[in-house]
DNA sequence: TCAATCCGTATC
DNA sequence: ATACGGATTGAC
């Protein structure tokens, strides 16, 4: 088509400053394909510009620009040059490079498009987690280091030793292989179980090692700050402390960016992180890791509310990387990799788990008042509180798992404890208030006929969840002992040898030098009736992370878990078999029809507005909707009340149809200015 | 018949 | 948001 690049200035129409300054277009690839950060569904797609002669040598793809859209200055990133447009109207000029630094690479571009149709979002969306916010005075200090110094760092990133690294990975069936392909440049894939206290930063260092060996590079993902200061050692050790930056959300701007920065332009080849490191611009990639997938922090709470995992699973399919999949425990998304012949399995012989694992015993919550006090005092039951007293006379630290308080309050059979499900949809029920018949979470029938699948009781009631109990409390139980704690609040990282009693809600238990003596997992129940799906893998991966901080059984390590032996992830955790736990779960999702065998979406607003939204979906076929709703979360005052309707489609091979039909509709809703505004969630957190 | 105004739609 | 085109309305 022609390009019309100097309409005459119509009567009634203001001169653009563009063709009122007379500017001329680049004499080669004059076409700028922008991504603009426009909020608005409907406008989810690249526009054209003309690039004026004067900006030729600064608009280079990837950098940042502002363009005149619908009348306004608008931010955006510049995609591509090409030499001509296939738009029908008149092309406006880019008005600004704001930098040409390319952030944006097309690595990254591909990676934001293709997490954004994942997850029925916009690009603008993800590109906002993806790059970070400019910092003017970050990019000037901070030039390229030249080619010289460049080459000398990969020089002595390849001259590593290689059987440094093979041996301990030689404990897992497949793990030199998975390394020794690594080395080679190929996309190897594994989905890694670690053993009972593995040293797992230096695992994940040594995978890194090898791919940088082969050339390429690597983007690890770790779910907090704490976590990743073990990985940055590790990594400092195997790799050498100036060839990786570290990402994390604790960075000032300029930090960040600076960092960024190392890596978009290759001064690094390696980026460790937490879940927005997933996007970093790294060159030549060659595999993505992630440790413990199960961890919450990994789901980003922005909208497209990505996950970690989800994201570097497609960045290694796009550019053909390799993927490592580790963890302690594990999710049923990783087991379904495995299932699926996508990854393969790396995991240690039975009996080298049997010889690193603590003794695991599992007490019921027989509290025996007449012969412990002491233990009374703290309710604990007998065998714990003997445990610990005994493993404290040795001079070992115990650690004691408590969960924190305030989980959703669910329903379970009164008999068995056995969380109560929907007859209709399997749906998880709950109580709105005390005198309420519960209801479905999902769909919201009412569940007056209630009978428990496992023991056919039929009544009801409502879990008290949560853990008043305290660290005072449980340091009276042990006069003279010293009583350590970390939590939300206060984080410890590491505690030192020597008897301490050591209270931690989970994900904040300290690594004991030399290892805790005795491991006690208290209150339980507030892990195993939590209103989820996945109340039973994330109570076994709680409880495999505090027990794999244990010594192994042969050097005297104890766990004491208060809880009912006959559960499937209790009988997980004596066994030491998150596999086998992941499996099963995995088969009861796919038999009700639940996520990651299924795909669901959840949409949420004003009822009208998601109504409308699910009558203009054209929504693949098999798809259930369940609900509507009402949102249990405090309303603001003034608002409409909000409801929430769940999409579910039986195959995940319909998944990106179905995201594909949410933002249409959003989009038609968008174009429309339809009243009320919804949200649209792929992989809804209330499923979890 | 024409111009002022309204409304729907595209925004490069 | 704002800008445009086509439809609509109202005065001549």
């Amino acid at each position: 088509m022609v390009l019309e690049l100097f309409p005459e200035p119509r009567a009634g129409r203001r001169r653009t400053p563009a063709s009122r300054t007379g500017r001329e277009p680049a004499a080669s690839r004059p076409i700028a394909r922008l991504a603009l950060d426009v909020p608005l569904v409907h406008l989810d797609r690249p526009f054209d510009y003309v690039v004026p002669a004067e900006l030729d040598a600064a608009a280079v793809p990837g950098c940042r620009v502002r363009a005149r859209f619908a009348g306004r200055l608008v931010d955006g990133y510049l995609l591509d040059r090409v030499a001509s447009s296939e738009h029908e109207g008149t092309l406006a000029f880019v008005e600004k490079v704001v930098s040409p630094e390319p952030v944006l690479t097309p690595e990254v571009a591909r990676l934001a498009r293709a997490v954004a149709d994942r997850y029925a979002g916009t690009l603008a969306d993800v590109l906002r987690l993806a790059v970070p916010p400019r910092h003017a005075r970050a990019e000037a200090a901070t030039r390229p280091v030249d080619l010289g110094l460049r080459d000398a760092v990969d020089d002595r990133t390849t001259s590593l030793s290689p059987r440094s690294t093979a041996e301990e990975w030689g404990a897992y069936q497949g793990g030199v292989e998975f390394l020794a392909a690594l080395r080679r440049g190929e996309p190897a894939r594994a989905v890694l179980t670690v053993l009972p206290g593995e040293d797992w930063p230096a695992r994940l260092a040594e995978a890194v090692a090898s791919t940088i060996h082969s050339g390429r590079g690597a983007v690890l993902v770790v779910p907090d700050a704490r976590d990743l200061e073990r990985l940055e050692s590790a990594l400092a050790t195997a790799i050498g402390a100036d060839v990786f930056v570290a990402l994390h959300n604790a960075l000032g701007p300029a930090e960040r960016y600076r960092r960024f920065l190392r890596a978009s332009r290759g001064d690094v080849r390696v980026v460790v992180g937490t879940r927005a490191a997933a996007f970093a611009p790294v060159r030549g990639l060659g595999l993505v890791a992630i440790w413990d997938d199960g961890d919450d922090l990994h789901a980003e709470p922005r909208a497209p509310y990505p996950h970690a995992l989800q994201v570097l699973l497609t960045r290694s399919q796009l550019e053909g990387a390799g993927a490592l999949v580790a963890a302690g425990s594990r999710s049923v998304e990783a087991q379904l990799l495995v299932q699926t012949r996508w990854a393969q399995e790396v995991t240690a012989p039975r009996d080298a788990v049997r010889a690193r694992a603590p003794a695991v015993t599992p007490v019921g919550d027989d509290i025996d008042r007449a012969r412990d006090e002491a233990a009374a005092t703290a309710r604990l039951p007998s065998l714990a509180w003997r445990t610990a007293r005994d493993t404290l006379a040795g001079g070992a630290p115990v650690l004691v798992q408590v969960p924190r308080r305030g989980y959703v309050p669910s329903v379970s059979c009164v008999e068995c404890h056995t969380p109560a499900r929907c007859g209709r949809c399997a749906g998880p029920l709950e109580l709105r208030s005390a005198h309420a018949v519960a209801a479905c979470r999902w769909c919201g029938r009412p569940s007056a006929d209630f009978a428990c699948p496992r023991c056919g009781g039929r009544r009801l009631r409502a879990s008290i969840v949560g853990s008043g109990r305290t660290a005072e409390e449980l340091g009276r139980a042990f006069p003279g002992v010293a009583v350590r704690t970390s939590g939300r609040d206060s984080i410890l990282s590491t505690v030192e040898e020597g008897p301490a009693l050591v209270v931690a809600t989970p994900g904040a238990e300290p690594v004991a030098a030399g290892g805790y003596g005795a491991v006690l997992l208290l209150d339980t129940w507030a892990l195993l009736t939590r209103a989820d799906l996945r109340a039973t893998e994330e109570a076994l991966r709680r409880w495999l992370a505090a027990a794999t901080l244990a010594r192994p059984a042969s050097s005297g390590g104890r766990v004491v878990v208060v809880a009912d032996g006959a559960l499937a992830p209790v009988q997980a955790l004596l066994r030491w078999d998150p596999a086998g736990l992941a499996a099963r779960e995995l088969a009861e999702r796919r038999e009700l029809g639940f996520p990651p065998a299924a795909r669901m979406a959840s949409v949420t607003g004003p009822a009208a507005a998601v109504a409308d939204l699910l009558a203009l979906a054209e929504l693949p076929e098999g798809a259930v909707t369940l609900g509507p709703v009402p949102v249990g979360r405090p309303q603001p005052s003034e608002s409409e009340p909000e409801e929430r309707v769940l999409v579910r489609v039986a195959n995940r091979s319909a998944g990106p149809a179905l995201a594909s039909a949410l933002h249409a509709a959003a989009g038609v809703r968008s174009a429309r200015k339809s009243e009320g505004t919804v949200r649209v969630q792929v992989d809804p957190r209330e499923l979890w």
